[in-house]
DNA sequence: ATACAATAGTTGTATATACAATTATATCTC
DNA sequence: GAGATATAATTGTATATACAACTATTGTAT
């Protein structure tokens, strides 16, 4: 088992509070990259895959572009420029509400909901990197991560 | 506490294992962000600050830049450019091996010192976070995120 | 009704990242 | 020792992110 210090090369933590925060930074990003370089073949950043996921959710009721944001990942990601992208490939469709005309419905169409199929059928290769810890001792790290942030 | 499906909204993950990866991920996010807000009172960035203690812990014994880059927390960070910016703030130095003129010594500089130790005397507040756990919870947490990776 | 504030989203811009291509130096092979 | 290969770092470039400033629309108070 490849421990943080091995990973990072450092033989010592001054704590072991400051190497829980080195260990989940360090894993964070090793689970994006691995989740970046899947979503590649799909021609999708994770960001846009968690938004049209997020999308999904709601579907067929759209969502306006403040609850997107809420709901992601990383909050600091331009969603406007994000929902765009996804436009332009015909994933999601964009329309001005008709109610509230500063808003914008924004619904993931049938072409979105087709790729996510797809993805979510062929994501059991990269999910299986989870399988390294049984069930009980996800449920453990999940509680942890929660209790973590407060 | 805020469990991961309020933090992101979504009432229901697929598995227990979803829900972990999301939960890292947002983690990792959060803790990022909580990291670079406290630094940038000092004008550095999460990555420079974690090259300047790589480059502490090899003091006074200077780095060549792959070994700084394969310690580095992302390793996708441009270690030439992130250095570059460390030197022009006076925090490191570059000198070109004179056996090996293809390769850089870099150390850290006396100012890049006492900014690290003046960055760890206030940083407890930011660790403070991490003590919502106690000292057996975080072992288990680098426990499982060790085993995790696999 | 007019002015002020709040909400929803967009745009500008500086900086950072991803990844491939390139330069420079050293080593190896014949 | 010339040419091929490997190593160390830098540079180019397209894309992404951070964050503030801006536009447009709606709501509220007088």
């Amino acid at each position: 088992m490849p421990t943080i210090e091995s990973e990072v090369k450092q033989e010592k933590f001054q704590s072991e509070f400051q190497k829980a925060a080195v260990n989940i930074l360090f894993t964070g990003s090793w689970l994006y990259n691995l989740n970046a370089t899947f979503l590649k073949t799909f021609d999708v950043t994770p960001e846009q895959f968690n938004v049209l996921r997020i999308l999904r959710g709601s579907h067929p009721k759209p969502m306006m572009l403040a609850d997107i944001t809420c709901r992601m990942i990383d909050k600091n990601s331009n969603a406007t420029r994000l929902v765009e992208k996804l436009r332009v490939k015909g994933l999601v469709k964009r329309e001005i509400c008709k109610n509230n005309r500063r808003q914008v419905d924004i619904s993931i169409t049938e072409k979105g909901l087709i790729l996510l199929t797809k993805i979510d059928r062929s994501s059991d290769s990269w999910q299986s990197t989870l399988k390294n810890l049984t069930k009980a001792e996800v449920q453990q790290l999940n509680f942890l991560l929660d209790k973590l942030r407060g």
